[in-house]
DNA sequence: AGCGCGGGCGCC
DNA sequence: AAAGGGCGCCCGCGCT
């Protein structure tokens, strides 16, 4: 396959390296040049994806295939079945040093610091080099051009955005708010609950965002509690609690999700968080602005599809579950996946006596929990599924002895001291902090390899899914059926309402690829929870994994 | 004034 | 004896 590397040079200029061929193109007309060589199909290898891509999506040229260097090295480095040292070379600080660029800073265009015009093509031979001296070359081969559709999709996804209608958000928080105040003062609304709760304690001059003086406030009134979170509050009988938790949630909708949110992230009817793909250490998202991995349901009904348009919105049924079975190739626990409902099939199987316990033994097994009603789960279901549990539980034990592990696609975990927030040093001198730390490492160790091949299971589904939109339409990104956002094991697709049924069928289809692609040996089913909606807040939310006891559907 | 921290909450 | 993973964001607070 055609690969073609994109430097930034000095002076305006971007150097195309083209099966070993170099030109040298004006940065204005590097969208000519994208467009030109696209039809081929060639990978595009560049630095950063949210620094190269943004402008091309900006100039309506989208594409296929592409290899992004800095999520490649972060990948390789860790990868325990690839040899780091093959990466090393003069420009290795800079590129070690590489950091995401944020949409709303076009590094592309301005900054002109070390990490600029390194050299795309060098990297790049590096980067295949070490995955094709691997052990595991083609896995590592398949992740990396995973991760890197994956930052296609959050370009693609941060370009788009979700149809956003201001006027409903608005009409909510004034509903439940009342009007926009001025800056630094509270809605009336929440400031009356505030003046209810200072009654109740007969606390006027108190401030209910301050936790200690809540906490005074609440012990002059006869209540003992030793914080002031909602759930330990929810127990006690007072008249100030009411209002207390109302006021704690309002303040959370005014300060995460109000006025002052939306005039950020809320631009031409289009909410455009900035996703970080690979952001966190096993492999999922993240998000540095917009808040996009707490999309809350109290402002779901603002986004609504464009008039003609309606959201379809897929969800994996129990994901996590199902990569278990995948991964570990346990025969029994991939039999109780077949089917929409994991749990239900673990009873069915005779494992377990109802859905509940199915789901607290999962969940304890994939979280380390080993006390409690899901401990007594866990040990009583590792008989029934022991390759499953097996793998989690090795897992554990691997990450106690401060041996590392790894995901299916063999993405590396960080050595134990890098994860850990615990002082190493404080640690060192003290043998039960240590033994704490120990554990904590095995309970992230056990949860790694389960959440990261999920995530990568995640890549898969949306990377093909992603192709099966593009087919279904024509012209740019945003006049086709295209993802507008992504979270875990969930996925909306905003598409024209006529393509709606097909873009159902497609997502499962990517759903069956994606599990055929990761799980060769043994057939796992990953059945979608659909809805074709016109406000996501219409989508049915079937409980999944994790995550728990999410009511069901509306 | 600006920074880092931790509590508390929300998402999976 | 007890032992629940990953994130982001907001706030108040204590520090510099």
């Amino acid at each position: 396959m055609t690969r073609i590397s994109l430097t930034r040079l000095p002076g305006d200029r971007v150097l195309a390296v083209d099966a070993g061929l170099e030109h040298v193109i004006e940065l204005a007309d590097l969208s000519a040049y994208v467009e030109g060589r696209e039809p081929d199909g060639p990978r595009w290898v560049w630095d950063d994806t949210a620094r190269w891509y943004p402008p091309l999506l900006e100039a309506g040229i989208r594409v296929e295939r592409c290899h992004d260097l800095r999520l490649g090295r972060q990948l390789l480095r860790r990868a325990p079945a690839a040899d780091a040292s093959l990466l090393v070379a003069e420009e290795s600080e800079h590129w070690d040093r590489l950091r995401p660029a944020v949409p709303s800073d076009p590094a592309l265009f301005s900054v002109d610091d070390s990490t600029e015009h390194l050299r795309a093509d060098l990297e790049d031979a590096r980067q295949r080099a070490a995955v094709a001296a691997s052990s595991e070359a083609p896995r590592l081969g398949l992740l990396l051009a995973a991760e890197s559709a994956g930052a296609l999709v959050a370009a693609e996804m941060t370009h788009t955005g979700v149809p956003w209608r201001t006027d409903i958000h608005e009409r909510l928080l004034g509903e439940q708010l009342g009007p926009r105040p001025p800056r630094g003062a509270r809605p009336v609304l929440l400031e009356a609950l505030a003046g209810e709760v200072r009654s109740a304690l007969a606390a006027p001059g108190l401030n209910p965002d301050s936790r200690p003086e809540l906490l005074g406030a609440l012990r002059r009134a006869g209540v003992e509690v030793p914080d002031t979170r909602a759930s330990t509050l929810r127990a006690v009988e007072h008249p100030a609690v009411v209002p207390l938790l109302r006021y704690k949630q309002l303040a959370h909708l005014f300060s995460t999700n109000g006025w002052a949110w939306a005039d950020q992230w809320v631009k031409d009817g289009r909410f455009r968080p900035s996703y970080q793909p690979a952001g966190s250490i096993t492999g999922r998202w993240s998000s540095n602005g917009g808040g996009a991995l707490s999309f809350p349901v109290q402002v779901r009904p603002a986004a609504v599809a464009d008039d003609g348009w309606v959201f379809v919105v897929a969800d994996v049924a129990q994901l996590e579950p199902r990569v278990l079975a995948g991964m570990s190739g346990d025969r029994a626990l991939a039999k109780a996946a077949q089917g929409t409902d994991l749990y239900q099939g673990m009873v069915d199987d005779g494992a377990v006596g109802s859905r509940n316990d199915a789901k607290l033994g999962l969940l304890g097994a994939m979280y380390g929990a080993t006390s409690g009603e899901s401990g007594r789960m866990v040990a009583g279901l590792t008989r029934r599924y022991p390759a499953a549990f097996g793998l989690v539980e090795e897992a554990a034990r691997a990450g106690e002895r401060g041996l590392g592990v790894r995901t299916l696609l063999g993405r590396g975990c960080p050595p134990l001291g890098e994860a850990s927030t615990t002082d190493v040093d404080t640690a060192r001198a003290d043998p039960e902090s240590e033994t704490r730390r120990r554990r904590s490492y095995g309970r992230f160790s056990r949860n790694f390899v389960v959440q990261g091949t999920g995530a990568e299971w995640a890549l898969c589904w949306i990377a093909d899914l992603r192709n099966r939109l593009w087919r279904l339409g024509a012209g740019p990104v945003e006049a086709r059926p295209h993802l507008v956002f992504f979270l875990h094991d969930e996925v909306v697709v905003h598409t024209p309402a006529h393509l709606a049924d097909v873009v159902v069928a497609e997502a499962s289809h990517a759903a069956a690829a994606a599990g055929a692609l990761l799980f060769r040996q043994l057939s796992i089913d990953f059945p979608l929870n659909t809805s074709i909606v016109r406000s996501y807040a219409d989508a049915g939310k079937p409980g999944s994994v994790p995550g728990a006891d999410v009511t069901p559907g509306r």
